[in-house]
DNA sequence: GTCTATAGACGGATAGAC
DNA sequence: GTCTATCCGTCTATAGAC
């Protein structure tokens, strides 16, 4: 209903992940909240994962969010409205940038460190495309995909570039993602049989693929 | 509940769409809904869309679609196994074929055929991942995404590739998929500033671009 | 800061008339 | 094949005690 949220809560989610063991250390309920919402919802889906289900794995009750949380919804901007400003840091670097084939490469690789930063936030965000398109009333829930992706598409082709390329800058970004989220491991209990690459050669693979799709010349 | 599903409806949906005008034939309202649902449950979402509003849409009341189809989850099977059953053909055909770039080529330009004549399908997969991914029960609800991966990414690349040859192939798929899907018109009513390619244009382009991720040499 | 209790709405699904 | 009426479950969110 509101257009403004002023920071309604004790502490702000830091930089993508929380550095905190299962121990047991307290006044971090907030952040538990968080952190146990955005697996659940990531797992089973927003819309099937129900409050009292976040309650219970905590062992706490549902009243006790709402005394967090001023609605489900606003769990869900808690642990997103960082990955997007992320996204938008990068956008407004990538625009004061030299274009060309450096300040591409650049953003490509940035934009890969942001994901596998933010895997937990991202996997759930494409699995929920559908839940988070638009609110009941007709309003946008959460600045969406699309925008952003034109602004990347952009840096890195210039204006007004010709179809190939904007098709071809969309898909290193696609790929790039998609390939983070799908060579990393999910949940624990999934027995994949091929082995996954550790982390930075997965990077390193990705950038090169990201690369090779922005960076060559015109089809013959 | 039921393991098997021995069909239990008037016709099933052809080749992945339905040639017939908005005009005013009879006797298909079996097809109609499952038109009606697909866009709806792509658009607003699975778990946000309620029968109650595909009936509206349709001018009939719930408890019709109750005769079409014996659940929610019904309907969705009747729109998506057609698709999964391409892909699924996709795959025996391509073990069939001999290992080599030849078979990689086909079998991407096959893909790509399947993702563009099912669209609206795969747009609705796409974006309820999240709900599709497990029942209540922990059964999983239908097939998933990542076997048929799988499968498709060792056609390509032959068992036992390195990790770097695997995560491109995957990265073909992703983005060949994704491409199509972003650059095909959605809702007629988004007001996108770049103007789109035509569908053959954009096949060409996203089987190009596929084909250089699959088909080069190992890094220097 | 967390609890109990409940309001209030809406969902999927079914029974049975026509 | 479609309707009316309804059952029963679950959900988000809130009120108010401690």
């Amino acid at each position: 209903m509101d257009a403004v949220l002023p920071d309604q809560g004790p502490e702000e989610l830091g930089p993508a992940r929380v550095d905190c063991a299962p121990g047991g250390r307290r006044g971090d309920t907030r952040v538990r909240i968080q952190q146990v919402a955005l697996e659940l919802f990531a797992e089973h889906g927003y819309e099937r994962t129900s409050l009292r289900e976040v309650a219970e794995r905590l062992g706490v009750t549902k009243a006790a969010l709402y005394y967090h949380f001023k609605s489900k919804e606003d769990i869900v901007r808690s642990f997103t409205e960082d990955h997007f400003s992320r996204v938008d840091d990068l956008i407004a670097w990538g625009r004061d940038q030299p274009p060309g084939a450096h300040t591409a490469h650049e953003v490509l690789d940035r934009y890969i460190a942001i994901i596998m930063e933010g895997l937990e936030v991202f996997r759930f965000l494409e699995r929920n495309q559908a839940s988070l398109r638009e609110s009941e009333h007709g309003k946008h829930r959460f600045e969406q995909f699309r925008p952003r992706l034109n602004a990347l598409i952009e840096i890195i082709t210039g204006p007004d570039a010709p179809p190939r390329s904007r098709v071809r800058a969309a898909a290193a970004f696609f790929a790039a993602s998609a390939s983070c989220m799908v060579f990393t491991r999910d949940a624990p209990d999934e027995a994949d049989q091929p082995p996954l690459p550790d982390r930075d050669e997965l990077r390193k693979i990705v950038l090169e693929l990201a690369d090779d799709l922005t960076g060559d010349a015109p089809p013959a």
